[in-house]
DNA sequence: ACAACCAGTTGCAAAATGAGAGCAGTTTGG
DNA sequence: CCAAACTGCTCTCATTTTGCAACTGGTTGT
């Protein structure tokens, strides 16, 4: 498709994919929000991106194979948008950066908490996030561990900040 | 400065200070390839960058504490652009992006094997490499370790890649 | 039957990008 | 001592990308 690259240096080529300011929230919105269709990528995040911009990106990210597109047997119309081994192994970068603005950025509370958790968790736990993901993603069947899982861990302390702020 | 971000998502908030297709790459090249003139970033990588976009991005940069700018005493008008912490910190979201691109994209032999070291080399790599770049950019004293530094592997690792191909 | 919902597409203005030339001052080599 | 090369940028202008909003053609639930 794209033939015209700048260089064969790793960063670069990785920047000429998901180098914008799109991309990233997309696949950060799949991993920990867990939206699967076009609507709720499309409404169900906080930096309302626009809907051509939307469907432009889901379109490179399913050329790149880093998700996938299936229909959704419920529903003619919906598709359902998976992350691909590809694009569950974005997860560290992800961790990575999140960890940087959790630092460094002028980050909201309730925003930041996964951030905190996940940069605190470390690699073993992006490691036991990836395999969720590949379960809920890949239908990947894993051994079930004792307690709620870092998906839902990382959700319920966003719901707890939420809840406290609201009491203020 | 910009106040109209659009949420307070750490990614995001990353994403609005170097999401974009050249930012990461200046700050690559300050680390990996030691360039601290405005010269040196404009003509000495793989990927041309303009002159009126490095102009830009410079500027951003400083203005975000994540370079810093000072006179060479050496030369008049030549300026040199060194990491703050906060720019130096960034290693690891670099290098797992160069880990990432270096696992799923067709990167050039000489330009990936700082990225398999680095990405072998793991957190503690990172975290000498990090102290080595705080040395040359902060001035901070570090011990000397015993042989080569992380830079200097790095670099002889690239160049011995290049004298392999030459031959051939 | 009809409103609400679905995944996008289209048209258009505004902003960002990119190539190249140009500039004022500085340093270097002969 | 003078010309050439080098310095960090800035300016212009064409092209590309972005972003908003309206719209399409179909599906689903009541």
């Amino acid at each position: 498709m794209d033939d015209n690259q700048r260089s064969g240096c790793p960063i670069n080529l990785t920047l000429e994919v998901v180098g914008d300011k799109w991309s990233l929230l997309i696949v950060r919105d799949m991993m920990f929000g867990n939206r699967r269709h076009f609507r709720e990528l499309l409404t169900k995040s906080e930096e309302h991106i626009s809907s051509n911009i939307l469907a432009d990106r889901l379109k490179t990210l399913l050329d790149q194979g880093i998700i996938t597109r299936d229909d959704d047997p419920s529903h003619k119309q919906k598709g359902i948008y998976s992350l691909t081994e590809k694009g569950i192994e974005m997860l560290p970068i992800l961790a990575q950066i999140s960890g940087w603005g959790y630092k460094y950025l002028p980050v909201s509370e309730e925003l930041g908490i996964r951030a905190k958790l996940l940069s605190e968790g470390g690699p073993k736990m992006w490691a036991e996030f990836t395999d969720e993901l590949r379960e809920s993603h890949l239908g990947v069947k894993r051994r079930r561990k004792a307690g709620p899982s870092v998906g839902e861990r990382l959700q319920a302390a966003y719901q707890r900040v939420l809840a406290r702020k609201r009491k203020k």
